[in-house]
DNA sequence: GATACCGGTTACTTCAACGAAACCGGGACG
DNA sequence: CGTCCCGGTTTCGTTGAAGTAACCGGTATC
């Protein structure tokens, strides 16, 4: 039998959950939780740029799809903590490898970036 | 000594990578293009739903990054060739295993989106 | 009492990406 | 000659994701 889900199928949920992990912050919000729970600030100091509105959509999409777990610690102060979930730390490691894809071919890119300008002009 | 690109940095030149590798459509081209050269149309077949102009633009960018190598076949019939550079081909592996995580864990995902969905109701 | 930190929320705006639809030249086919 | 396929381009409109900025209650600190 073939595989359940394709993800070039037109209607295929596998869709719905690839733009989800392809959303502009959730690859950030991840790694930063992959070394274990954050709280909000650290998050936001973690990752640069981010501004909290967003921090909040990204991490409260990812707590609807089951990849983050938000709990709140009642001691004093009290404080939030986020966590990845074992659905979550399951897509750690291809994250990661896109990522570190990403850092390790940064010159060829840009090289070939300017290649491409000189090129049509 | 650290590493020279680090995605966690606000301006560093790897998030425009990752920017690009999260565009929508990029996946789907870098995967269909994984068994080797392909036309426009073969393409815009394979990956169902995708507009012309999209594939286009995809195309575009992806060759721009020199992940992506447009050849003009003059034989007759005419025609366009698209194939995975070498940058190209070694992105490959972390899509695929993005892909595969999308396509084998949809059931957890939609029923946490549906347990999410009772629990706010 | 004033100030600051935490963990957000709210309102408003902007902008790039995406999509729909029509159109195009060149060649092949009938 | 009319029509089709290939590989796009062009135009227009939409939308949703992202950004800006201000604000909020509660707690603790000075």
């Amino acid at each position: 039998m073939g595989k359940a889900y394709d993800v070039m199928a037109a209607t295929c949920p596998s869709r719905t959950v690839l733009h989800r992990i392809g959303a502009r912050w959730t690859v950030f919000v991840v790694l930063a939780l992959g070394d274990g729970p954050r709280r909000f600030t650290q998050l936001k100091t973690r990752i640069e740029g981010i501004t909290p509105k967003v921090l909040t959509e990204t991490l409260r999409a990812l707590e609807a799809d089951g990849l983050v777990r938000r709990t709140s610690l009642p001691g004093n102060p009290p404080g939030v903590e986020y966590a990845l979930t074992d659905l979550g730390r399951s897509l750690g490691g291809p994250m990661r490898a896109v990522s570190e894809w990403a850092e390790s071919h940064v010159p060829e890119i840009l090289a070939a970036r300017a290649r491409y300008a000189d090129a049509e002009a």
